[in-house]
DNA sequence: TATGTACATGCAATAGCAATGCAATTAACA
DNA sequence: TGTTAATTGCATTGCTATTGCATGTACATA
């Protein structure tokens, strides 16, 4: 089955390196982290996990933020005041842009992949101008 | 056409003292400010307004997170660290909870009265919980 | 493969909004 | 009008994100 560990690190260099970044070996393992998370992962968490390896938060901070800004990963606001990180893209196609269920409650944060507005809705939303994310809040199931 | 400045101070208070809160000049102030507002307005916006009259920042921010609490308020954080205080209910109606659409680019927040999610969405969305607030982003129409 | 350079990192310091402790003040009750 | 508990002002603290600068490193070039 050959070497799927090589062949992931190999294409996450590949894909730093097209966005114009170096690929280093925090920014690796970020990445990897995000792509293993099932949903968007915080500064602080991500910075929590690699201290393990001796990256310093300055650097996964700005990493997350570079990265994001080089197209790379999403980063969004969630109503926590904590910016949170998911990859742009990935296999699965999850990466396109899809609304998020924050839970007020426990902080939660789930991808919700088929959750659409009316037709009407989508028209009268460009009076306002392009809508480029969708945020639903509320109470979770494990919560209420 | 009656004393409508007493009116409306004598309507506000009477809403404060019924959530449980005593009606000092200061909340009077807040939801004064916030009734003539368009739009949410921010912990700082409020204080700034409302040092004129030598209301302290900590007090206007105590007064919005105590009033949001009471339910005369609504909090919500629209996607630039900052919370957002407007009025939960008033006269026309506008109060019931309602989308927002934020511009990322220019910070500009506008009410969305009539965004709708399709039917399915909303079955689709009980899976993870109660929605109790649906928050867009993107360019608005100034900023593209 | 050796190497120069621009990019990236670590560490410490800073910024900014929000929250809190406490003594003084005041609204709302009898 | 007096009492009491809620509220306020001021200063301090907390937390996340950001920045400055010297050092280290990825990677294009020779």
């Amino acid at each position: 089955m050959g070497n799927n560990e090589t062949d992931n690190s190999e294409a996450i260099k590949l894909a730093i390196r097209e966005a114009g970044l170096r690929a280093t070996p925090a920014r690796i393992a970020t990445l990897k982290l995000l792509r293993s998370a099932s949903s968007p992962l915080t500064h602080g968490e991500v910075a929590e996990e690699l201290q393990s390896i001796g990256v310093d938060k300055a650097t996964v901070f700005r990493n997350l933020n570079d990265m994001a800004k080089a197209g790379i990963l999403r980063r969004t606001e969630l109503g926590d005041r904590v910016w949170r990180f998911e990859l742009a893209a990935d296999d699965d196609g999850h990466g396109s842009a899809h609304p998020h269920f924050v839970c007020v409650d426990c902080g939660a944060v789930s991808c919700m992949d088929e959750i659409k507005l009316t037709a009407g809705s989508m028209r009268l939303s460009e009076e306002f101008g392009e809508v480029t994310e969708i945020l639903l809040r509320g109470h979770c199931n494990n919560c209420d």
